[in-house]
DNA sequence: CGTCAGATTGATATTCATCAAGATCGGTGG
DNA sequence: CCACCGATCTTGATGAATATCAATCTGACG
């Protein structure tokens, strides 16, 4: 079992994945390391030469306005490609950091041009997961901007159910995550006192039970009406690309 | 003068450009068409088969919640490749509109998977474009979690400024666009009364001046220090890529 | 000259942030 | 084993930011 089962798996939920192509991404030469929550994985302001492939555990793109409000601009999990836009960016504008231990693998960009060069279609699914980060970053817009605290805790939640559940780390109405409230809130954009009441909503409601570091979702579909969450924009569905 | 000038001016600014690439763009099949403020160049759920090029004008990617609230996630203009995104989503989660009259290249997929085959480097540098896009995106995140409605319009305006300087499209302190109050209050998430107050706000400051379409910022430095834009994330540097 | 979209202003309501104080819980040192 | 400690969660009270509702004003245009 490779370090990049969960990144095929992804892959191959969207479009079929040769096994040539397969092959490529197992041969890719990777550093793997291991990081504790809180951990930087990648600096803001980085000139990286290689990008970031999560394995296991929760990452988060963190942005900080001047007076040290924290923004964070999308949660990543095993199998996410967090910082293949580092190939063409070449300079970070915000950080990769830990929300939990985890385990990321890190790819020279040298393999990856590589990989554009000999592998056309391969370069078109990575290039994907890239342009699926960027709907998924359009539908927080739209949530901060147009939704209230209770339907965008509710969105992110059936968000995350959805992509945890694609690549089979959800089980049975439950999701284990390592946040606290402060990091939920500055997903959401919200303070954390008021997520902790957008929260005790949502239980009242039992739309959620949040117990320890589990969230149960006893009633995806309730929850998702709510949120007016459609799954649409994660393209899981498999197409030729 | 082809119609792909400001498309190749925007990526030569980001690295250089070799004439064959230049080519091969200059070469694409498109299929022009010109729009009216507020028509749709391509509709929410379109299974398109063509991306689409923004020549002249402005366009939007618009989001709808269920009540009828709008969400802007994005404001293009000439030079940007809109939609190529929808070359690997296949579905678009939003719709693309204009907002002034404008001019649009639609570009065959089967074109640009072409691309893809022959031209590693180019398809480098058309990622790029879909990658900044999403910084930008961060960026609006950023600020509609963490900065105070000043602020975030104050960042807007100097995103637009930067950008269309980039291309050629701003002339000495002056910016014309074609926004209404109420385009500006769905790309900031706010309700138009209040975007009124917050450009009257900037007005009072001396940090913009708003007459007919024009907005002028007669200071840009102090604008920027006061919105807390850093330019960075739009990457208008010249490097490999 | 009337009409209509957009801009502006005032009054009020709602949502959410901030400040402050407990409560809970896991971990740690004695 | 127990007392303590810090981090997190929870709740209440208050205030600021922003939305909503309702007029009025302005300017372009038929």
């Amino acid at each position: 079992m490779s370090e990049v089962e969960l990144l095929i798996r992804a892959l191959s939920l969207r479009d079929e994945l040769p096994k040539a192509e397969e092959q490529l991404l197992r041969d890719l030469p990777m550093r793997v390391r291991s990081f504790s929550r809180g951990d930087t994985l990648i600096a803001s302001g980085a000139r990286s030469t290689e990008s970031c492939l999560m394995l296991s555990g929760f990452s988060c793109r963190e942005l900080y306005v001047e007076d040290g409000k924290r923004q964070i601009a999308g949660v990543h999990i095993g199998g996410d490609f967090v910082d293949l836009h580092a190939l063409l960016l070449k300079i970070m504008d915000h950080a990769v950091v830990a929300l939990s231990d985890c385990r990321a693998a890190f790819v020279p960009h040298a393999a990856l041009v590589g990989v554009t060069q000999k592998a056309p279609h391969l370069t078109r699914l990575l290039w994907m997961s890239t342009v699926i980060d960027a709907a998924i970053q359009r539908a927080w817009i739209t949530s901060m901007g147009r939704r209230s605290a209770v339907q965008r805790a509710g969105h992110l939640i059936c968000e995350l159910y959805t992509r945890m559940d694609a690549v089979g780390l959800a089980s049975r109405h439950t999701l284990v995550v390592p946040f606290t409230q402060r990091d939920l809130a500055d997903m959401l954009g919200l303070s954390d006192v008021h997520v902790n009441r957008t929260l005790r909503d949502l239980r009242a409601r039992s739309l959620i039970r949040w117990e320890q570091q589990s969230i149960i979702v006893p009633d995806f579909q309730a929850l998702a009406d709510m949120a007016e969450f459609d799954p649409t924009y994660l393209n899981l569905v498999r197409v030729p690309r």
